[in-house]
DNA sequence: GCGTTAATTTAGGAGGCGCTACATAATTCT
DNA sequence: AGAATTATGTAGCGCCTCCTAAATTAACGC
């Protein structure tokens, strides 16, 4: 039983074949971590979930914290927000942070069922493992706000970027909270106005 | 119940007298539960730092929600910000609102060991009995707030509110992620003079 | 001293957690 | 066909969680 949509895995290994796909586990973990948090998700709700016993899921993944990993990669992937789309030079900076914090309002807003920011939300769970993994994607995306933020503004990159991610942080929060996508839109427009304030030229 | 501040701590009660005081016992369970929150505390770690066993807490507090819902009591009067002292009528609503946040900043950047908002933190928690009682109090402060902006801005009142209390969390996640006070203060400044923009005259 | 009351200590139950040892089944290579 | 390889199912380990039953101890009123 092949389970790739395939047409390139055919590369046979010796041994038992897999019965389950990997990266499509990783995506049904991936919903049950941004719908409930790390913390919240135990080993047995992801075999459970995916229709395998816990010594499959060891096999394939090593860790709670090893599949989480591989949760954020692909999230990484596919989910989180295009930072290098929105932050384009050929637009003011205030702008595209304006835009930038929409777009978070809306990635955190849409689906009532994955609340807030998986990589946000990571970094407020309870093992140190799991933690520092999400911390990581967090600094690279702060990071990428500030050297933008830096190239045109570098004497209000650090602050404005500890501006955008705290109201970051907060639209995830009130997204898990319940705020509705409309509320989450209103604050981040609310919070662009005052990048742009601080922004004028 | 005698153990209340009482001066005169001499209302005799029947039975073995407790070996300890359950106020003093509430203060401490509020520092474990404001560094670490309240699912990365156990009760034994309640227990070892009081030096009582369990039968002791339980007899005292019910449950470990129980303890939870009389540090929240506490934290609402001697470490919760005071509202009703910063919503004054004497000064403009985005002033009030302005100072209110930098106090939110204050309070949750001034003590490391205990980063953040007690209430705000316990709305994220994965315990649906805490959880609900932060939220409790949360609602409690977002609706003083809505008043307060509604009196002289009605039909902002909604979004303002909204865009405070967005803020405020993301200063309690920030102030529990590492940032300084000095960065949480520009934070909430910036988010003030949003306000200001929006309720301008 | 005696009975009542209430907090204490000791000991542990019921259940969940992340994880694994072990034997077995399914596949490929020789 | 048989060896090698790899995933599987069964079963459960060790630890931690919140919480409690039972016996004991320290105060009271009489």
């Amino acid at each position: 039983m092949n389970f790739v949509a395939d047409s390139t895995k055919k590369s046979r290994v010796r041994g038992r074949p897999r019965r389950f796909d990997p990266e499509q586990a990783v995506a049904v973990a991936r919903e049950l971590f941004h719908a409930r948090g790390y913390d919240a998700v135990s080993v047995s709700d992801v075999t459970d979930a995916l229709g395998i016993n816990p010594p499959s899921f060891y096999a394939a993944f090593g860790s709670k914290q090893g599949l989480y990993a591989r949760v954020l990669e692909q999230y990484a992937v596919d989910g989180a927000i295009p930072y290098a789309d929105i932050l384009r030079e050929d637009r003011s900076v205030a702008e595209s942070l304006a835009i930038l914090l929409e777009e978070a309002a809306r990635h955190y807003g849409t689906n009532p069922a994955a609340a807030g920011c998986l990589v946000v939300e990571g970094t407020r769970c309870n093992d140190v493992g799991a933690r520092d993994a999400a911390l990581a994607y967090n600094i690279a995306a702060e990071t990428q706000i500030r050297d933008y933020v830096a190239m045109r503004h570098p004497e209000a990159a650090a602050s404005v970027t500890d501006f955008v991610a705290t109201t970051m942080f907060g639209l995830s929060s009130k997204a898990r909270n319940g705020h509705s996508l409309d509320q989450l839109l209103a604050s981040a427009r609310m919070a662009g106005s005052a990048i742009e304030f601080v922004l004028r030229e």
